[in-house]
DNA sequence: TTAAAGTCAATAAA
DNA sequence: TTTATTGACTTTAA
């Protein structure tokens, strides 16, 4: 670990500033955690890491590079996709990728928190690169990979259907696609209805395969591509109720993507206790799941998943809650695929 | 400067 | 092992 410390400190760089300034440090150290993430054996720290954020991205440095984090949802900042995904670019010479895994360890690393900081990005060299990578990695990205890949399972349509939701059904497949393509947004109502993630485990599996398969493939090419378009914007589909306001979104077509999916307003509560079921219906852990889909430590998960507040009280703390607003419109097997992989490889490892 | 919001990280509790 | 709690700290807005 120590290495990886070292390691980490490149990335860290940027953050320096802020380390300065914050006397405790408690930043730095924050960027620990993430990678020590408590030592498990190498094997398992390559899935570690998937999950933790990472600890041994770093290890295999000289990957990282190529390494895009797509899949793995991260925590962006939210809006910086255009920005980002420039240079993610640059940086991404397609790796031959084999497996899935292997993008997943890579990726550029990861701390999760630190948002301030990356925003800066200062300068650092190499550093800033990584920290946009992975700041990216945002949904966005982690989408395109995934839009291309219902068209391969387009085929498989009866499976997703399951999991779909019983609603979309196998639209959903396809809607994830039209829905991170231009303009497009999903039309919502895909899920939220709460009985229906059941089903997919046994899906997911498969999905996952083949996503792995995907992702090897044209994945990054695809990515650039759409990621030119901002998809990101399906988000809005509010659906049933979680959304108080539901206006906007429909129609947002076009327009808002801004970013950052502003969502209008959300309905914190019931979104705390949809992501609480899912967890639970998933066996995936707070941790896991406040790392990797939103940047934030359990504590704060587990926090706000109990006592959510209302969306007009929240300010920065709006973030959060459309991230896992955003997490829960995704399609079943694209939300899952990552975090389940990952909860899945730690099982393993145990 | 103060207060509130948002997090983190440590640790207690299940 | 996972979740809940909590004190400390940063950031942001009066």
């Amino acid at each position: 670990m120590e290495n990886i410390g070292n390691l980490h400190g490149v990335s860290h760089s940027h953050q320096t500033g802020d380390l300065m300034s914050s006397p405790h440090g408690r930043q730095s150290t924050t960027s620990h955690r993430n990678l020590v993430s408590h030592g498990r054996s190498a094997m398992v720290s390559s899935m570690a890491s998937i999950l933790e954020g990472a600890g041994e991205y770093r290890t295999d440095h000289t990957l990282s590079g190529p390494l895009h984090p797509a899949m793995t949802m991260s925590c962006d900042s939210g809006m910086s996709l255009s920005s980002t995904y420039t240079t993610l670019t640059p940086l991404q010479h397609l790796p031959p990728i084999s497996t899935v895994s292997d993008k997943f360890h890579h990726h550029p690393h990861s701390h999760p928190h630190h948002h301030p900081a990356h925003q800066r990005l200062t300068a650092g060299n190499v550093s800033g690169s990584f920290t946009l990578m992975r700041d990216d990695r945002s949904l966005a990205s982690m989408s395109n990979l995934y839009s291309h890949y219902p068209k391969d399972m387009s085929g498989m349509g009866q499976p997703l259907s399951p999991l779909s939701n019983g609603l979309g059904s196998l639209h959903n497949s396809q809607q994830t696609l039209s829905a991170y393509g231009p303009g497009a947004h999903l039309s919502n109502e895909k899920m939220l209805s709460p009985g229906g993630f059941e089903s997919h485990a046994a899906m997911l599996s498969r999905s996952e395969e083949h996503l792995a398969r995907g992702l090897g493939g044209h994945g990054a090419g695809m990515m650039s591509t759409l990621n030119g378009m901002h998809h990101h914007s399906h988000p809005h589909s509010q659906a049933n109720g979680s959304m108080l306001s539901e206006r906007d979104r429909q129609t947002t077509g076009g327009g808002q993507g801004s970013g950052s999916g502003q969502v209008e307003e959300i309905n914190t509560k019931e979104v705390a206790q949809r992501i609480t079921a899912e967890l639970k219906r998933y066996s995936i852990p707070q941790a896991i799941f406040a790392q990797r889909i939103l940047c934030r430590s359990q504590g704060t998960l587990s926090d706000l998943l109990r006592n959510p507040k209302p969306w007009s009280k929240l300010k920065s703390g709006r973030e959060t809650f459309r991230r896992m607003w955003k997490w829960l419109q995704e399609p079943e097997f694209q939300r899952m695929s990552a975090l389940r992989l990952a909860v899945t490889l730690v099982s393993f490892s145990r």
